[in-house]
DNA sequence: ACAAGGATGGACT
DNA sequence: GTCCATCCTTGTA
C-alpha cells in the first residue's frame, strides 16, 4: 500500500454531548476515574483555570498503562509517581530539561496530556508569563500552556476538583478531531490525539 | 558511574 | 524545513 493510501485517523470525527445539559458544571474526581480513553475525548471543550487564568481545552492526547510511548509503561518510578496514584490529579513533568508538560491522570495509571488551550481567563497574567502578546501563542502546545498558566513541578500530585485548579464542562455539545500523537517514537500510529478541529490554537493541525 | 535521549519550543536557513 | 538549549530520568555497566 502506497504511504498516501495508508488508512490514518486524521480525518476521523466524534462527539461528545458534554457531561451534563447544566451550564458551568465543575468536574469532580469520578470524571477522571474512567479509562482515559473515554475520559480524554471529553476534555476537549473543558475549561481548565489555574488560581483563575486558563481557557477552554482545545487539543489533548491519550497515554495508558500497555503505551510504550506512556511514562508508565515500564512501571512505577519516583517520576510517574502520581500517574499510579488515585485518579483526578495533576501529574506535571518536565519535557526537555525546559519545559513542564500537564497531565490529567485517569484510571489504570493513564493519563490526558493537555496540549493546548484557547485562552479565555487572565490573558494580561498569561502575557506577563509568557513575554508575549499574540492569544495564539499563549497556549498552544503543552509547554506554553504551563508556562502561561504558571503550572509548575509544585504542582504535581495535586487534586483537580480544588484550587488552584477548576475544571468546568462544556455548556455544548462539542465535535472532537482525532488524530495521532505528537512528538513521539514510540507506538506513534495510535490516534489518540483528540481536539477542536478548526481551532486556531492547536499545536499542530489535524 | 555514566551515557543516552526525551509527551518541546524558539531561533534560524 | 533544521538545529539545539538544558536537565532530569532511566537503562546499562
Amino acid at each position: 500500500m502506497a504511504e498516501s493510501e495508508r488508512a490514518v485517523p486524521d480525518r476521523t470525527a466524534l462527539h461528545h454531548s458534554g457531561p451534563a445539559a447544566l451550564p458551568s458544571r465543575k468536574l469532580g474526581l469520578d470524571f477522571f476515574a474512567r479509562s482515559v480513553h473515554e475520559v480524554a475525548p471529553e476534555l476537549i471543550g473543558v475549561t481548565l483555570l489555574v488560581d483563575g487564568v486558563g481557557g477552554r481545552i482545545v487539543e489533548v492526547e491519550a497515554y495508558d498503562r500497555d503505551d510504550p510511548a506512556s511514562h508508565a509503561f515500564r512501571g512505577p518510578t519516583a517520576r510517574n509517581a502520581t500517574m499510579f496514584g488515585p485518579p483526578g490529579r495533576a501529574y506535571v513533568y518536565r519535557s526537555y530539561g525546559v519545559h513542564w508538560c500537564l497531565n490529567v491522570v485517569c484510571d489504570a495509571a493513564s493519563a490526558a496530556l493537555v496540549r493546548a488551550l484557547e485562552p479565555t481567563h487572565g490573558l494580561d497574567e498569561m502575557r506577563k508569563r509568557r513575554r508575549l502578546d499574540e492569544p495564539r501563542l499563549l497556549c498552544s502546545g503543552p509547554g506554553r500552556l504551563c508556562q502561561a498558566l504558571g503550572i509548575t513541578g509544585e504542582q504535581d500530585g495535586l487534586p483537580l476538583d480544588a484550587p488552584p485548579f477548576e475544571l468546568t464542562a462544556s455548556p455544548a455539545a462539542v465535535e472532537v478531531a482525532v488524530g495521532t500523537r505528537i512528538g513521539i517514537t514510540r507506538a506513534a500510529e495510535r490516534p489518540w490525539r483528540y481536539g477542536l478541529g478548526g481551532s486556531r490554537f492547536l499545536s499542530r493541525r489535524f
